[in-house]
DNA sequence: TGTGGCGCGC
């Protein structure tokens, strides 16, 4: 009687609250064999990716009783249609665990998602299993493993695997066409695209793509302009060729041009406008687009987040948790760094409980992004634990860390963490010389912070104002103040109101009153608004007994209305 | 074919 409710029902596209009934149905009656076919009506019926179907799949496949094999590998391809990669993943170990034999169709389907999230080790554990169960001369598998090892960029792999390949397709010739691409090896990829029995619009693409990363775009757009039929992904390979030549415009120009734009179109441009720090058309592009998917929103906050646009950033974030989107890695760093920007450790803390819950991947970038949160709002110790907890320490880490310790006091860490990097041959950049600068300047550091400072160049960096400004600041306070006006005079940059304020600064605590009045003028000169020069310069006269003066520029003061703001802090309190 | 983490202290 069930069992023929059920047929009946799925034949029909259900809604998640029918399979829900119907699953519990299945499992009272005990009809486990019913099982296999509604594991695939849910794939079916679930025709967008939510956090909601996406859970409930998690669900029922955990309370499935008689998993088998097709049911799985439907809901491996599932995901990596729906760009869920480490679920079908995640998916294909469960697979084995249970002690299932898997697919061909669930080995190419896993492998894919493997070579997309560039997940090697699990790709090559696979490829074992490929000759472990015979799968060796089945076409699909064999191109899977070709797409594979083209993508994580072991070209010898993938040519072997596609040179022993009897039967070969359109498919397979792609795949070692873009890994020779994607390692830039363009002329191995001009001879595979000479030697390829047909070409598609895939292959044509390809090879536009390569010329025009590789900043070849006259090749490229020569090469455009043969193709027998382009598509949308032929457009944005010159779109983001033009942008990484950095000429903006000209993508812009081919953007416009185009028919049929693309999510994709929209992103290159979106970032592209980050980077050169132009969040208005970055936006402007932004709400153009009408049908937006995840990719698209985590372009936009990132664009947000990198040029400081912090409240932007986590307002958009929680416009996408409201319209159903699930957020990924990459959202979720860049909402943190959002967090971090504005000091708000009770959101950014949220959003770590939320990694925890859906179970996404703690990646290197957003523990990342966390350790800056928790450095900036004095929970050091748990910014420590994350940073030894990365797989990989690269630049960012390290600077992160060294920064986070520089602002917490803890200068002697934060030396170790740079020697530390140095060993480890990786490079400073100019945001690790501010952080370093900052832990010498803050336990008094002069001679070292000046010998550092020095030997900028040694890394081939040039200092920023920012940097004149901060060993400026350090000399002033030591009182050597004709040294830290001589390092101003001695600058090629012109120096803004920071560098003569921090001068100005060490004058007012060490009594200076010639050199004090040289670097207010100059303050004064360069920021005629600001009244706490003025201040400074008054304190200065008091102190040297000259009180008319200092009546003088009080009155001033007085006059402009006092600007400064009051003193305050960013940083939500910390209970103990 | 696309998206992510680090910038003094006044």
């Amino acid at each position: 009687m069930l069992a023929s409710k059920v047929a009946i029902l799925l034949a029909k596209r259900m809604t998640i609250n029918q399979t829900k009934q119907i699953h519990a149905a299945i499992l009272v009656n005990g009809l486990l064999d019913l099982e296999s076919l509604l594991v695939q009506q849910i794939i079916n019926s679930a025709s967008s990716y939510s956090y909601y179907t996406s859970h409930y799949i998690k669900l029922v496949l955990n309370h499935v009783q008689n998993l088998d094999v097709f049911s799985v590998a439907s809901t491996i391809r599932f995901y990596s249609r729906h760009c869920q990669f480490r679920e079908a993943v995640n998916l294909y170990g469960k697979l084995q665990r249970c002690g299932l034999s898997p697919s061909t169709f669930a080995v190419s389907s896993a492998l894919k998602a493997c070579a997309r999230i560039l997940y090697r080790s699990g790709g090559i554990s696979i490829h074992a299993q490929v000759y472990k169960y015979g799968f060796c001369n089945v076409v699909y598998v064999q191109t899977a493993l070709v797409d594979f090892y083209s993508k994580v960029g072991n070209m010898d792999f993938a040519r072997s695997i596609f040179n022993e390949m009897v039967e070969k397709n359109i498919v397979s010739w792609n795949s070692v066409l873009g890994g020779y691409v994607k390692s830039g090896d363009l002329t191995m990829a001009q001879s595979v695209f000479d030697e390829m029995p047909e070409k598609d619009v895939i292959s044509w693409n390809s090879m536009v793509y390569g010329y025009a990363r590789m900043g070849n775009i006259e090749r490229a757009y020569a090469l455009f302009r043969q193709m027998p039929e382009r598509s949308s992904a032929s457009w944005n390979a010159m779109i983001s060729g033009y942008v990484d030549c950095g000429k903006i415009e000209l993508a812009r120009s081919f953007f416009e041009a185009m028919g049929q734009k693309n999510n994709v179109s929209y992103i290159i441009l979106i970032s592209a406008y980050s980077k050169s720090g132009d969040v208005e058309s970055a936006e402007e592009l932004f709400g153009k687009l009408h049908k937006k998917d995840q990719l698209v929103y985590n372009a936009m906050i990132a664009c947000y987040a990198q040029n400081s646009w912090a409240k932007e950033a986590l307002q958009l974030f929680n416009a996408m948790l409201r319209l159903d989107l699930q957020p990924d890695e990459m959202t979720l760093a860049s909402a943190i760094s959002a967090c971090s920007q504005l000091g708000d450790l009770k959101f950014g803390s949220w959003i770590e409980s939320f990694i925890h819950e859906t179970g996404i991947q703690m990646d290197d970038f957003l523990a990342t992004s966390l350790i800056d949160l928790y450095a900036k709002c004095g929970s050091i110790d748990k910014a420590h634990k994350l940073f030894h907890g990365l797989k990989k320490k690269d630049l960012v880490a390290y600077t992160a860390m060294i920064l986070g310790c520089g602002i917490n006091g803890r200068a002697k860490d934060a030396i170790k963490l740079f020697d530390e990097m140095m060993n480890a041959e990786i490079n400073p950049n100019i945001v690790t010389i501010t952080g370093i600068l900052t832990a010498y300047s803050h336990i008094g550091m002069v001679e070292e912070a000046y010998r550092c400072f020095i030997s900028l160049q040694k890394y081939g960096l040039a200092p920023s104002v920012d940097h004149y400004a901060i060993v400026v600041d350090l000399l002033s306070r030591a009182g050597r103040l004709e040294e830290a006006h001589g390092l101003i005079k001695s600058m090629s940059i012109q120096p803004h109101a920071g560098v003569w304020g921090a001068l100005l600064l060490g004058c007012s605590l060490h009594n200076n009153l010639e050199l004090g009045e040289i670097a207010a003028t100059r303050c004064i000169e360069l920021e005629p608004d600001s009244s706490g020069y003025l201040s400074l310069l008054a304190n200065i006269y008091a102190s040297s007994g000259r009180w008319d003066d200092a009546e003088r520029l009080r009155k001033g003061v007085e006059e402009k209305g006092y600007n400064k703001l009051p003193g305050c802090s960013w940083m939500e309190e910390v209970k103990a």
